[in-house]
DNA sequence: GTCATTATATTCGGTCCCGAACGATCGCCG
DNA sequence: CGGCGATCGTTCGGGACCGAATATAATGAC
């Protein structure tokens, strides 16, 4: 993710170039970590456990949603996986090609499209999600219990809070 | 991001459908508050400070980083942005043809490609990067200052571990 | 019942994105 | 100094991505 620098590197480049703004250094340090750390995150993820499966990562995001909830109206799961619906479109046109999941009308508004897994993506993801989960370990392997439930219930917050803005 | 489910709805959904798995649910909870957490700070700053200025998330990150260090070579542009060298190609032609930034040839090494901003370059993001940083202090603003500083610490954590890796 | 409003998924153009293949260049070792 | 393995940026193909425009369908007003 960061290259040749290091993050200390990083910090005391950042710091010097903009000593002089007045900025709220904290937020931005929280958040460009959340970003960063969502990147390297995703790229460990693509290359151990998505790697051989054909799957990319919004389409295992779209096929996590799928999986979870059930058979779904296409909206909804745009706004589970958070693309826009334009893309879900194609993400589905693609995951429909390697009959992962089907499409059917929704049974009394002709405007809706319901999506649900077939067979076949039922059983990837009962296959994979436990290598999933093993890797969300490795990743989160040096912080402590309580560091893990404050991370995650820090950033619910930040959720519900631009949820509600 | 989340669309008409309440966090508390999706984590019962999960709960229920995977309760039999035997998983690693802190885990779990922390990575994917962290991915989705990331997308809803994209989307936000998206909206709010990159509408009107024509830069792309990706494209803003781009010049973040020349910003920050200076005139670069490209691979290290590309490994701080977190882009694959074959995307930062096409990134810096859009960046390019907004004369937002520009190429040079490296000084001794006849391969390498060195990218610097242009003074309009330069001045958007004087002007733009104070703005980015409120966006960012409200997205924190439900969080104490030590809740931000410990998030962003065990965010560090975690990128160093994979970095490592 | 008709028409305007609203809501839905799809299409489209432009950009981002990756990994593999490529061509140019460099550094090293003989 | 000659060649060859390593390194660099670019290109390419397939897919993800958004927002605006579009077409179709449902809803509401009257």
């Amino acid at each position: 993710m960061t290259g040749h620098h290091t993050m200390r590197q990083t910090e005391e480049a950042i710091a010097e170039r903009l000593g002089a703004l007045n900025l709220d250094f904290e937020a931005m340090w929280a958040v460009s970590n959340i970003y960063r750390a969502s990147s390297a995150i995703r790229n460990h993820l693509e290359r151990t456990v998505l790697r051989d499966t054909g799957l990319t990562w919004t389409g295992f995001v779209v096929m996590w949603v799928v999986w979870i909830w059930g058979e779904s109206e296409t909206r909804h799961v745009a706004a589970e996986a958070g693309i826009s619906k334009g893309t879900l479109t194609g993400v589905i046109k693609t995951l429909e090609s390697y009959r992962h999941l089907r499409r059917s009308p929704h049974p009394t508004d002709r405007r809706r499209v319901m999506v649900a897994l077939t067979a076949t993506g039922e059983r990837l993801m009962r296959e994979l999600f436990p290598d999933f989960n093993r890797q969300e370990a490795f990743v989160v392997k040096e912080l402590t219990g309580e560091q893990r439930r404050e991370l995650a219930g820090s950033l619910r917050l930040v959720l519900e809070h631009l949820e509600r803005a």
